[in-house]
DNA sequence: CTGTTAGCGCTTTCAA
DNA sequence: TTGAAAGCGCTAACAG
């Protein structure tokens, strides 16, 4: 067995001496075939190697059975851990998954977005980003699902931003923690930036601490720099918008000799408490939100289910 | 316009005024046709939204213009480099992915395999690990790429593990240190293990350095606890095998002042000379060698190109 | 239970 | 230059 064939579903009808529907019908585990025939089929099925054309069933049946991702990057630890989960949830389901990087731009994401209309593909994930345009999405209906984005318009796994910062200072106040100050990013961010400084503030109100806070950009760098601004004598914590930034603000810490301040983040990465052991992560779930997401789109491809917006919960 | 219209090259025909083949020309870019016809069907084509169907066209041509990508763990930092760069190229390609993950499964990966054939995917390109089974990407003979594994039945991209440590050695040794350390990860793992620390003897014998070395897990915990065995007066450096291992290499020595010692890593983690000043990496080149892999495949579909081995080239 | 017969949407001869 | 017609490989009625 050298080559991959090119055999049809009628090349097994003939070699197992039957007609074409009955090999149709053995691979479609249509219950109406005698097991006797059936077996025979397989057999021969197996030993040519026969494998059926996907774009034949794909073209005939309507569904290609594939569900198109499109993330920024794939290097963003949040989103591929999402996309594992987004696979795990669809292969199970028999879908395969076509990937496209958006790299933050829309327009990439339209043109993607139009690719994956002309693959027939039977549903879309879309991961957000500040500036993402969900227009062209909104006509996919219940096609469609994105992730990290606000709407209601598409139906939505979107995290838990202000419950993620919660979980945060009230862990941090149980701990006794008085005077905690804050880093994240700039508000033209919406989700880490806007978002999560709001929370910030918010708890802040709820739990009766002076706020103190600043933002950058979302590198470790610029969070190094800026943790002198939100330091003063008394300062207990420091809770960061995201692992990224906690991990500039421990260094910076270190350096100062002020490892007797509590640092948080978001991301769950291992290596930040490694690293840094006066330090703790809330997990936004990442892994879940994917499988959440699929399971939300198959439902959907399936009628099960209308347009919904899910929250995903945070952890430590 | 609410729906995604099921429109067909019938219909277009039908309202441009033209029989069907002549859509299927403008589609097809035939250069035998009219200009006045083809502006005519293309405004048509624009206006109605019509996207003629990938399903077909590839069941017709006998080509879908999609390549199966099975890559270990999508949150592996070097994988979805390298998948990056395979997506920049086969994209431009007019190709599309679908990515699966094996896990570092032998049996996955060849359902994954069995699973790419059926959807009459083009090619494929796999990430190769620990324990791979080789025989059924075998069977795919110019329609597949591994990456990261040694073979030469199957054209490959490799990394340059003999390189990435001698440059590190190198770097070292001409900025004057002599007494040159080495943590790694266990000859069970081919490559970064034994491959790795082949290269860091050959290089000791060669610049006349004493060897002294500990091998370990691929984890910032294991390297952390054997840094002390390879530590004595007068270590200089100590080069690791990956970037997490120097992560935890340089926790330690941070933490018993010996921040004298040099540490090199092999990741580009921009991370590891953030953290630690007194700390470089080796970049392996994985975006470029997902680019270089993707390129290759392409090349042998269309027939320019035998089986070939490339060596991806590290650098600083 | 199983074979025959239509197509699915598209590309590609083959004539016109 | 264009239209008509013949399939690509498969599934789904429709008869046996």
């Amino acid at each position: 067995m050298i080559m991959t064939q090119k055999l049809t579903i009628l090349d097994i009808a003939k070699l197992a001496g039957v007609g074409k529907s009955t090999v149709s019908r053995v691979l479609t585990n249509d219950p109406k075939v005698k097991p006797a025939t059936r077996e025979k089929v397989e057999q021969v099925i197996r030993e040519s190697g026969y494998v059926p054309s996907k774009s034949a069933q794909a073209m005939r049946g309507g569904s290609a059975k594939v569900v198109g991702i499109i993330l920024s990057r794939l290097d963003s630890p949040s989103e591929n851990k999402a996309v594992s989960g987004i696979l795990d949830v669809i292969y199970k389901a028999g879908y395969d998954a076509v990937i496209m990087e958006s790299q933050f731009s829309a327009e990439k994401t339209n043109e993607h977005l139009a690719v994956l209309q002309k693959r027939n593909v039977d549903g879309v994930i879309v991961f957000g980003f500040s500036g993402c345009d969900l227009s062209r999405i909104e006509l996919l209906g219940h096609k469609a699902v994105v992730i990290a984005t606000d709407t209601d318009t598409i139906s939505s796994v979107d995290y838990d931003h202000q419950g993620l910062i919660a979980l945060a200072m009230d862990k941090l106040v149980s701990c006794g923690k008085q005077s905690i100050s804050y880093i994240g990013v700039d508000e033209s961010d919406r989700t880490t930036g806007l978002l999560r400084l709001n929370a910030y503030l918010e708890s802040c109100r709820k739990l009766g601490i002076e706020p103190c806070y600043r933002t950058g950009q979302l590198s470790y760098d610029s969070a190094y720099h800026i943790t002198d601004q939100v330091l003063s004598e008394g300062t207990e914590a420091i809770v960061c918008a995201s692992d990224t930034l906690a991990m500039g603000v421990a260094k910076r810490l270190q350096e100062l000799d002020r490892t007797d301040i509590q640092v948080s983040g978001v991301g769950a990465t291992d290596l930040l408490s490694f690293l840094f052991p006066n330090t703790f992560s809330i997990d936004p779930g990442y892994f879940e939100a994917g499988k959440a997401s699929a399971q939300l789109l198959i439902k959907q491809l399936s009628g099960q289910q209308e347009i919904t917006h899910l929250i995903q919960q945070a952890s430590y």
